[in-house]
RNA sequence: CGCGGGGUGGAGCAGUCCGGUAGCUCGUUGGGCUCAUAACCCAAAGGUCGCAGGUUCGAAUCCUGCCCCCGCAACCA
């Protein structure tokens, strides 16, 4: 078990921002990470996984005053509904991040004055067009007669002083970056997008407001506090430890950064393809190796707004029909980088399918017919499986890494539920029930099968465990197995099928009374 | 000519990069089974792959032109 040559995973979500309670599309992203996560773990891998809150920024001053409370308690209150989710959600972070932790706000200090001192961060002034009240900055091009395109009134020329980050210093840089590394940016036609936008001429960012107090203020100079996506960015840095590896006091901050995968939405992916990579360029780091843009969730064809009046609340959905059915749910129903559509009739339609009639009925129906012939005993030694049958089980378990490595999840569902099916049509085409154990023959047929079926639920178990983890703890315990988390074996992908012998070699006994795992939804 | 995504049997989608009998889930119809959560299995019906040209022995897949829907274009995953 022990390997001194693990290998690095570092996966990292968006952190949130708080001035809202968590919707599905943070469920989304994050279970997606968690479930790379849990993946890289079995497979043998150091992970570290990476959420949050981002906390600071005048969007979160404004809702604390709408609410007549301060920012901080609404950071407060709200950073509490985001682990509350992912607590539900069984979501396996090793940080759980905020942009108000002394640890980070020190880390952004410190980058920013790194920066401010070798020149790629200067004072200068902003000069464009700002709405009063909107309190919003406005491009020139996007006025509707010098008027803001928003509310309608007179926009104003303002001149302010701000620090600004060097963008063009290093867009060819960046460029080369991204053509000489084709796995960085995920799905492939979301290169484009981030190409054409670089392409066009990057202009220095400006990084410092002045406007408002809630954020982490310049070092030196308390009239600009920092901008929000300069001091949220850099979250990834603190998490694996930056501050204590610049002071010589942490090896894993480099193995662990090389390896980095972010998460983020499609709307956020220009500050993870072009701004961040810059900053790290700056501060003498490595741009991020991959970066993976999902799409989004609409609900039944619309956007998900709060003025429609349509956003999910996750927990409802989580109380109702249990974490994993939600988890199975977001990674099944989209294919990676486009959006996809949350229905709740499709929800149920879905469950029912799914996880009811085809996987909780397979699990089900195998552990009453052994308790019922066996005694509940799957049969050890001297007693085959069918060795075709678990072929395919092996078939997936030998591309597994790759389908994960290319985020291909909802392709890994569906080989794992066409076995699920095949197992299905096995029990009927080989009728276990018309066999008669007074029969010799008949009898080991039908250890052969009850054990064949037992095994492959086992190799279910294995597979479901990085998107349905609760799920395949149950099926362990029906089978009477430690979980694979438990960390008492190897559980990589190609040890699994010597961890089969080794697990059954002596018969294993299942529960008597197994769990409905999936309880049948009826339509309201 | 702002940018991007989409247009595939009744519904929702995959396949398009690397051309070669059109695939998945659900639904419908008929049949089978009875171990199981009224579940499971089999079979059938149903598509000129948005439109028009082109390349090719052959195109949903490549090229050209067009039509329609959606999102973005200032901090919503």
């Amino acid at each position: 078990m022990e390997n001194n040559n693990k290998d690095y995973f570092y996966v990292t979500t968006p952190i949130y921002y708080v001035n809202d309670k968590p919707h599905i599309g943070h469920a989304y992203s994050t279970v997606i990470a968690d479930s790379i996560a849990r993946f890289k773990r079995l497979s043998g891998f150091r992970v570290f996984f990476l959420t949050g809150t981002d906390e600071h920024g005048l969007k979160i001053e404004k809702e604390a005053n709408l609410r007549g409370i301060s920012a901080r308690d609404l950071a407060d209150s709200v950073h509490i509904k985001f682990k509350e989710l992912f607590s539900e959600l069984n979501i396996s972070y090793d940080r759980f991040i905020r942009t108000t932790d002394a640890d980070h706000i020190r880390t952004v200090r410190i980058a920013f004055e790194k920066l401010l001192e070798n020149g790629d961060v200067y004072l200068s002034e902003y000069e464009g067009w700002y709405c009063t009240p909107c309190e919003t900055f406005l491009t020139e091009k996007s006025l509707i007669e010098g008027k803001c395109p928003q509310c309608g009134r007179q926009a104003v020329k303002v001149k302010e002083e701000s620090y600004f980050l060097k963008l063009d210093k290093y867009e060819k840089k960046l460029l080369d970056y991204i053509a000489d590394n084709p796995g960085f940016i995920k799905p492939d036609f979301r290169k484009n997008e981030v190409l054409s936008f670089v392409n066009e001429g990057l202009k220095n960012l400006s990084i410092s407001r002045t406007s408002f107090k809630w954020g982490i203020p310049v070092p030196g100079n308390d009239k600009h506090i920092i901008y929000v996506w300069f001091d949220a960015l850099l979250n990834y840095l603190t998490g694996p430890g930056y501050e204590d590896f610049i002071n010589g006091k942490n090896s894993d901050f480099t193995p662990f950064f090389k390896s980095v995968n972010h998460i983020v939405g499609k709307d956020i992916l220009k500050f993870h393809a072009v701004y961040w990579p810059i900053m790290l360029f700056a501060l003498g780091l490595e741009p991020p190796k991959t970066v993976i843009a999902h799409g989004w969730w609409l609900m039944s064809g619309k956007k998900m707004s709060k003025s429609l009046g349509n956003v999910v609340d996750p927990l409802s959905l989580i109380n109702k029909f249990g974490a994993d059915a939600l988890r199975y749910y977001l990674l099944s129903e989209i294919t990676l980088g486009l959006d996809g559509d949350f229905n709740i009739d499709n929800f149920v339609v879905r469950y029912n399918s799914g996880l009811a009639n085809d996987l909780g009925n397979l699990v089900s129906r195998t552990a009453v017919m052994l308790n019922k012939y066996t005694g509940g005993l799957i049969p050890g030694y001297g007693i085959p499986e069918d060795a075709s049958v678990l072929k395919a089980a092996e078939d997936i378990l030998s591309g597994l890494s790759d389908r994960y490595d290319d985020y291909d999840f909802a392709k890994i569902l569906e080989d794992i539920f066409r076995f699920i099916n095949a197992l299905n049509k096995y029990i009927n085409d080989s009728a276990p029930w018309k066999l008669n154990m007074e029969d010799p023959e008949e009898k080991t047929n039908l250890l052969k099968i009850l054990k064949t079926v037992g095994v492959s639920i086992y190799y279910i178990s294995y597979l479901i465990y990085p998107f349905m983890p609760e799920t395949s703890k149950k099926i362990n315990t029906i089978l009477n197995i430690e979980p694979f988390d438990s960390g008492s074996f190897s559980a990589r992908p190609e040890d699994m099928a010597d961890n089969c012998m080794e697990l059954f070699k002596n018969g294993c006994r299942i529960s008597e009374k197994p769990e409905i795992m999936f309880p049948r939804i009826k339509f309201e």
